[in-house]
DNA sequence: GAGTGGTCTAGACCACAAT
DNA sequence: TTGTGGTCTAGACCACTCC
């Protein structure tokens, strides 16, 4: 069969998977049940194997099938209900929707590192940190207070850096690879300054996000992301 | 070249994918360039023109390259510095932990549903929709009030369940396939319904998950779920 | 028209699992 | 030993872009 022949249908490796997508969903297919082998699927389609394993190979990328070799392949076990949350570039963010993105410079010093943040970085007791503090606004309205902790080792031009042309993330992108991350969010109340800086009252609660980067099998960065949870929401969709 | 002389080697379309990798990392490829075509690399490599198809495949479905019919294929745009968040069923999770999981139904009724709620849903206006409140606990301490509205046409016997014994969560997953799901993370204030639930103050910000999911092409769920931020974080890593 | 990627074929040899 | 998936070949025709 050519291409023309099949006309506006989709690919058959397109349409092989969606006949495994629609047992699944039927319920033809169960979890952990063994489905056709490639050759009884290629019989089945009357196409090349190479064309079925094109098809399961892209669904056991998709996490739909597991293959084991010499054995069969199988209806992948159901994932858990799960939202996946992608924090990005704050000034890239507030450019893709349309607004002014601004930053001020509070803070852009080297100091000695406190023992927790030496813990952080993994190093030794007396080393000495880059540190700023900017506070990024959207609109001229301030939208998130970013506290950074950096590895003189890694990005030793740091202080250099004009932060009004520049975020540090964009920065650190462009300078030290990122290798890995850690983060988590949670919901605090303001510290006296972060208040200040975000123009809320010490009340309102934020979201914190807070983040440490690997490069090159260093700790590079350590963040904390402060946003006033009144006027940002991390969001976003999946399927 | 058979498998037997590549001996230990990865197969060759991963080797053609480190190289590409190796080139982007170490310079060589910059974000936007023109890379060498199939049939370049299948010369460089020594290989048919369908294993570098292959590699190339998977690193544009990983999002590194970017290809175009009829005119090449190019190095992506380099990603935000991203920060992925998973949140997953809470009961899983606290007993992954190795933590006792119980709930408590505050909440299992049948109610009109509010103008907003219509809209949420995509419903005629004096649709009826199910609605349950939950408390989880994580070995006894108030962790997460899980506040859901349910389609009745998608769950028909939503209360019905156990809820004791296996969270909404779980009925729903094993019920009504997910397909898609919007999601945002807040920082809020609790009600005072909330506060007492969880036992926190009602100045201890919460952090809120907000989910709306969808089944076979319908609104199935819409859900908040309310967390103490001095008790509970998102968190996670990625490499 | 020349060159690119998109797809497909009909074989092949291999590693691994089940028996 | 048989059957499975994992990989690869050396062609082919097509749709599309660019000149």
């Amino acid at each position: 069969m050519t291409a023309q022949d099949r006309q506006e249908l989709p690919p058959i490796f397109q349409r092989i998977k969606d006949y495994i997508l629609g047992e699944i969903r039927s319920g033809n297919l169960l979890e952990g049940d063994l489905i056709p082998t490639e050759l009884a699927l290629a019989a089945q389609f009357n196409v090349a194997r190479m064309t079925v394993n094109r098809a399961l190979r892209e669904l056991t990328a998709e996490q739909i099938l597991v293959r084991v070799q010499g054995s069969g392949t199988y209806v992948a076990q159901q994932k858990y209900q799960a939202t996946l949350v992608t924090v990005k570039n704050i000034a890239e963010e507030i450019r893709n929707r349309g607004h002014i993105h601004k930053s001020t410079l509070h803070t852009l010093e080297q100091k000695k590192a406190t023992l927790l943040l030496t813990k952080q970085f993994e190093l030794h007791n007396d080393a000495i940190l880059f540190h700023s503090v900017i506070v990024h606004f959207e609109n001229e309205i301030p939208i998130q207070v970013e506290d950074r902790w950096v590895n003189p080792n890694i990005a030793p031009d740091y202080l250099l850096q004009d932060f009004s042309k520049i975020t540090p993330n964009e920065y650190l992108m462009a300078t030290a690879p990122l290798h890995a991350a850690e983060y988590s969010i949670e919901a605090c109340v303001p510290t006296r300054k972060v208040a200040k800086m975000l123009a809320i009252e010490l009340h309102n609660p934020c979201l914190v996000l807070k983040r440490r980067t690997h490069s090159n099998g260093h700790i590079a960065s350590v963040a904390a992301f402060w946003y006033p949870g009144h006027r940002y929401r991390f969001a976003g969709s999946f399927s």
